[in-house]
DNA sequence: AAAGAATGCGACTGATTATTCGCGTTTGTC
DNA sequence: GACAAACGCGAATAATCAGTCGCATTCTTT
């Protein structure tokens, strides 16, 4: 019935039950896997409940025994992938800050890696991705990690350099967050190749990006 | 009923009829007014065709007099600008290539500048553009014109430089246009001063894109 | 092996919403 | 002013789905 996520059904996000049963444990992934692999083959449509619930081999009712709705099945399949970026970056804030211009270009390439991997690692997900993006309910939800994302980002381009005003490092860790997410999604669309060729055109970006304002150019 | 478009109704965007009579011709009007408006509050959600009604002080019914189906009106109220890139690109090929850096860079600052001036005459139809790319039924239209204007940046690309591969050109086109979008969309959400900043982060990002393929860096 | 708990089921409910259609009203035309 | 065409209406239709609930099946434990 609720067609959208009211205060009460954000709240209610979290797994109903933990399986018990070993049989049932395996249910979760059967349920994560189907709702996986239709997300992927229909593109930006999110399946349905009836859907998710045939391709797994149970039913809705099943279904519902783990999930207490459909966005959490979606938002329990991207949570590996949004809770890996603030720990990436923070990681990149624990080093020791540049003091000239080569070891500067050498973080910035550090964070670049990172972050990379973690579209590598995840490449399966990024329909998932989208279809949060794209999906009225769930959006609000992934702003929320945007938004600890591009703080983390600036906090690590005023690590960089601590004398940055708080304004510029937000504008600047929006366009990396959104240029580095825009630019990965096409790229593992190609091959890997051109992957590769993207990334280095990321990299340039973000280095013309961020340079002025790090008085190291 | 059909709630998804299928080829039928993929044919059946145009106006179903032109208004004969005077009164109807601000109709349309009033009903794109009022999915522009309702567009633009209720952010990421595309409004009912019984919001859109009443919202331009009419039936359902009367909406159907003039749009086939709901998509049809968010279309057109994109229309203009989805048709207007294709336009200004090809402008920027009409002109003669450039033969030296300087002429280059001032080549990329044109273009740059006459595509953010698309995104600044039609600001308030962001929402608009958002929505249907988050919509599964018009993304794949939208993906259509998507590749109208990556192939004319591309073939802006080899008119700067003729010795550009169609690979790399194609390559360069998709991150050019990604990279745009993205950034000015988050220009336009901040003010003014804000998205003239952004602007000269955005050209840094493409000159850094460029350069390196058209031998003149 | 029997009880009770956990799991599985799927028809059903209820909510939402795009689109239609027959009828009433207004407008333009002669 | 009368007729037809255009316009406007909105209740009704129908399709789609998320989520529920009571009953059936399977497992665990003793």
């Amino acid at each position: 019935m609720k067609r959208s996520l009211d205060r009460k059904t954000r709240i209610a996000l979290e797994p109903r039950k933990q399986p018990r049963q070993q049989r049932s444990s395996k249910v979760v992934d059967r349920i994560l896997d189907a709702a996986l692999i239709l997300t992927r083959e229909q593109g930006t449509r999110t399946p349905t409940t009836l859907a998710i619930a045939q391709r797994a081999g149970l039913s809705v009712g099943s279904v519902y025994q783990y999930f207490p709705n459909k966005e959490a099945i979606l938002l329990d399949l991207a949570r590996r992938w949004l809770s890996s970026f603030p720990e990436v970056i923070a990681r990149r804030i624990k080093a020791a800050p540049p003091t000239n211009r080569e070891e500067f270009r050498r973080e910035v390439r550090k964070l670049f890696v990172d972050t990379s991997r973690i579209y590598l690692e995840n490449a399966t997900l990024m329909p998932v991705i989208e279809a949060i993006s794209g999906n009225a309910d769930l959006r609000p939800i992934q702003d929320e990690y945007d938004e600890q994302i591009i703080a983390l980002y600036a906090a690590w381009l005023q690590h960089v350099n601590p004398a940055l005003e708080d304004k510029i490092a937000s504008r600047l860790g929006v366009l990396m967050m959104d240029v580095g997410h825009a630019c990965r999604l096409v790229g593992l669309k190609r091959d890997r190749k051109t992957y590769d060729l993207i990334e280095d055109d990321v990299e340039r970006m973000w280095l013309a990006l961020v340079s002025p304002y790090l008085n190291l150019d």
